[in-house]
DNA sequence: CTGGATCCGCGCGGATACTG
DNA sequence: CAGTATCCGCGCGGATCCAG
């Protein structure tokens, strides 16, 4: 990612329209207000339902179930059902989900490390 | 990002909950439908308005306008005003917004070489 | 315990008209 | 040219109720 030659680092031109409406999608898919909650609490290790419900807290059931829908479509996340007295259904990252999580967090440590800058770029903004 | 040392390539529970919020509604920032394709085209250099969404094309002018307020508002673009008549009003990426563009296409890009896995599980979903 | 079904308020985003 | 103002439809997401 990090430009391994004597260029300047300003990304360049790489992709063309319809590929970045793709890139638009897919983070609007994971930027659903819940779904990296989700993701990093999955990144923990396989957890049930209401176990995962409580780890998170603020989400509805609603929220949470179709969340885990569009993950599991997506093929980020496997859905295990144990057909017990009652039900039993354990949620789990798979191969991808794991990968997905290195972009992913390389964009989080980025906000992390930034966030000074833009809360000052805010601050200088809001004085206007 | 990729890990340096010999632990496992899995990523670890690095951030509590409200570093994680946070990180949500920045992703929710620059996810909103404009605010890639806007920060792409800003990448090529300094436009005007009307370039700007000539290029785009898809993009309304009350979208465009907001998204560019949105990104000069977090320290992303500069805005720059030549009183003239008719009036002249040039946008462009601060040096926050360019550094911003490194971890975006380090996502881009993984996108890009995984949106087969992910259309593949996609296919395997829907023939359930 | 694990959800689906339904109702509803709110805000995003498009279309249109107007202004300096 | 570079926007603001207004209206409006639609879908996200919360709350509640119900089912296997």
């Amino acid at each position: 990612m990090a430009p391994q030659d004597g260029t300047r680092r300003v990304p360049r031109h790489r992709e063309d329209t319809a590929t970045c409406e793709h890139i638009s999608r897919m983070l609007a898919r994971i930027s659903d207000k819940w779904t990296i909650l989700v993701v990093r609490t999955l990144g923990k290790g396989p957890v049930r339902f209401n176990a995962l419900k409580r780890e998170i807290g603020a989400i509805s059931q609603k929220m949470l179930s179709s969340t885990l829908r569009d993950l599991e479509e997506n093929g980020f996340v496997t859905r295990t059902v144990t057909p017990t007295i009652p039900p039993q259904v354990e949620y789990a990252l798979t191969d991808l989900g794991r990968d997905f999580l290195n972009p992913v967090y390389g964009l989080a440590d980025w906000v992390v490390k930034n966030s000074a800058r833009i809360e000052k770029a805010r601050a200088v903004f809001a004085a206007k």
